[in-house]
DNA sequence: TGTCTTTTTTTATTTTGTTATTTTTTTTTA
DNA sequence: TAAAAAAAAATAACAAAATAAAAAAAGACA
């Protein structure tokens, strides 16, 4: 139950205009207390222990209009640093940023197919000490991680899930014990939103739906800017929705599963088996004269790119799957915006093309006319940049930032 | 920009110790302090303006715990009326209400089949002036209307639906200009949703899924204890959800929509078909002698709680149908609860009981571990108190308050 | 140079919550 | 039965932090 003391009050004007200050720096005294309706002197006053706690710097004067010129304040990026990490199943990255978001420096190592929990957490471990050896800040605020699988992120424990024997690892506690700074953790396809809503596609979108399609499908969703999570952190499961009430048998036990359709491996065991059935494709050729060792999702699109016809159909299919399951989930929730990542995406303008197709002549009305579908721009460290921003969002926010 | 000022956090104060006065009822200044974390003379200060506001009355003394007997205090349940509608295609209801949701009173309006948009706020206005006229509350706090079709929360505005031809009628700004008090205008499946999160199985759910299936299907949604819209006030739309990738073409353009299967209609049409087929049922005899008019849903579930085994096949295949598309929504949002209600669920023991079994097939993991799906206990006005409740939400958040 | 503008800081005031104290009322216990 | 203890509520003094008014600083321009 939140309830008003001076405390509170000034945690709440502080983060105020320090999110000012973020966006739309370089920005003077004068224009904060403009824009956010606080009186000068309040401004003076917190922008005083802003300065204090080395958040904020004065960078150079601004240009007069008629009178003394402005004092501009920025986010003074050198002063804390932040580290994101990506926890995968066969690699992790990890990053290092300043407070303004802009990577400084990144890591890789990958993961052995067979490891304990304890094993990963050194392996984690390893990447933070590897990204933080080839930077050379001083000061860092804290470790974000976004990790595949079920995360409790008030806990900070991984539920189960990355590695199939994973259950309860208490990752937030075991990074805190070994290098002492906060340590936030919350599941990939979350991070990958929370990432686009700061730095990405999502800015100044309040609802939309981050769509990651790759080895499996998940959805992070973002309400009211802000990440929804669902009963015990499990919404966004987009990969067991029934698109085909009587279609093929899915490992869950149902039928018809979106997985089915469109999964990195689903797109191969459909290709193999049109081959099997005798379609004609440039594939047939590049497998038996030895050009290829095995069939694979990046051999697929290569003929697909080549104009090949089979491909072409298996990936339009694909991103019509896609954009029934899509449609759905926009009549449902009518997000503003939708954010396509992953590696079937990024190697994917077939499937995407014939996704958007399918939403525009299946979703109908206002949730159609003002809905976008975009391709994330974030790159290959995405997820590490959503790490990273854990730290951020809680620095942003009400009684974040008294404890730097 | 949300900033803090002294009138803010007063008013943040206020509405939560009003809340819980509400919650707590009866309660004494004292057990505020202990529960809000609030001094007491805080406490003491603000109940005082809400005694002066008559929005809370002393009541008796409570016993003493070996000191002096605590002052009790309650919500003053007859300085404010409330006025509740559900505004239909076919008839519009009222209520008027206390400041706690105990209804006083009611009356009906039948609607005829051609009216203009003028008609209908005409019509309106009778319904209130009726419920007002059977009351004899002298003050009311508003009008809080739930209607179908598209609406406008902020500007109050029906953007269209309801009756075919309506197109952007001010409905709040046409009952405010009428009758001088507030008027708070929303979609009727969202108002539901509201009416259970106040007051019936939503009660302490933050995250639940309010299911409409009757002439139509809808989903009124809430997450983190608030009605969500979705861009554009468009969330919601389950009726065209696809659970049949290739089924029948639906009159949206799509194939296998929701509503092609479970809607009042669909289960008439369904069931028609199945006798056409040369099904035996009971039902042929019913209508063939003359001992029904036409095949109704009404007639159709009295065969089934007569052991009809067609009638039986098609509603629990309405429910099966429905748990897929349920299944769906519960993989994506993971709500804790989901609540039915509707003509076709208040007749459909049949239709309940083999959705929840098909959510239990299909649904997994967390999201059906911590999922419970109850039938709505609101009865019929349960649309009009949700209407009401628009204002007690208004009430009841900060800067609200002053109002009165 | 002098006046006008704009930005920033300073001073005094106001709002409102907190701490400490007092009053009121009741129960407990000697 | 009277004194002590305890709880609830009210009051007084205090403090935090915003606001209002005014002053100072710094520059623009005639």
């Amino acid at each position: 139950m939140q309830i008003g003391n001076f405390q509170w009050m000034k945690s709440v004007n502080k983060s105020t205009i320090l999110n000012v200050i973020r966006l739309h720096e370089p920005i003077s005294r004068a224009e904060i207390a403009k824009l956010t309706k606080l009186t000068p002197p309040t401004v003076t006053n917190i922008v005083g222990e802003l300065l204090e706690a080395k958040l904020v710097v004065e960078s150079k004067r601004g240009d007069s209009t008629g009178g003394r010129k402005p004092i501009l304040l920025t986010i003074n990026p050198g002063a804390y640093h932040l580290i994101g990490l990506n926890a995968g199943i066969t690699q992790i990255s990890a990053v290092t940023a300043t407070l303004d978001g802009k990577i400084t420096g990144e890591a890789q190592i990958q993961v052995p197919p067979q490891v304990t929990a304890d094993d990963y957490i050194e392996l984690l471990v390893q990447a933070v000490e590897a990204v933080k050896a080839k930077s050379e800040a001083r000061s860092y605020l804290g470790i974000g991680v976004g990790m595949a699988g079920l995360i409790d992120r008030d806990r900070g424990v991984l539920v189960y899930g990355l590695k199939l024997n994973f259950r309860d690892v208490p990752i937030k506690a075991a990074l805190e014990a070994r290098f002492g700074i906060p340590v936030e953790l919350e599941n990939d396809v979350r991070a990958l939103a929370l990432a686009e809503s700061w730095f990405g596609q999502g800015q100044n979108i309040p609802n939309f739906v981050c769509i990651s399609v790759g080895t499996g499908i998940g959805a992070g969703i973002v309400l009211d800017q802000k990440v929804y999570h669902g009963s015990f952190f499990t919404a966004g499961e987009l990969g067991h929705v029934t698109i085909d009430y009587d279609g093929p048998q899915c490992k869950c036990g149902n039928r018809g599963c979106l997985d089915m359709f469109v999964s990195k491996q689903a797109v191969i065991r459909r290709t193999r088996q049109a081959i099997e059935e005798g379609r004609v494709s440039v594939l047939t050729e590049w497998l038996e004269n030895g050009k290829a060792a095995d069939l694979t999702y990046e051999l697929i699109y290569s003929a697909a790119d080549a104009g090949d016809p089979l491909a072409l159909d298996i990936l339009k299919a694909t991103g019509g799957y896609l954009g029934t399951a899509l449609t759905n989930l926009i009549h449902m929730l009518s997000p503003q915006r939708i954010i396509l990542c992953g590696s079937v995406i990024r190697h994917g303008e077939h499937v995407v093309s014939s996704l958007i197709d399918t939403v525009e002549a299946k979703a109908f009305g206002q949730a159609l006319e003002k809905l976008t579908i975009v391709v994330s721009t974030l790159g290959p460290n995405a997820v590490a940049i959503g790490g990273f921003t854990l730290l951020l969002q809680k620095l942003y926010t009400p009684s974040g930032i008294g404890d730097v």
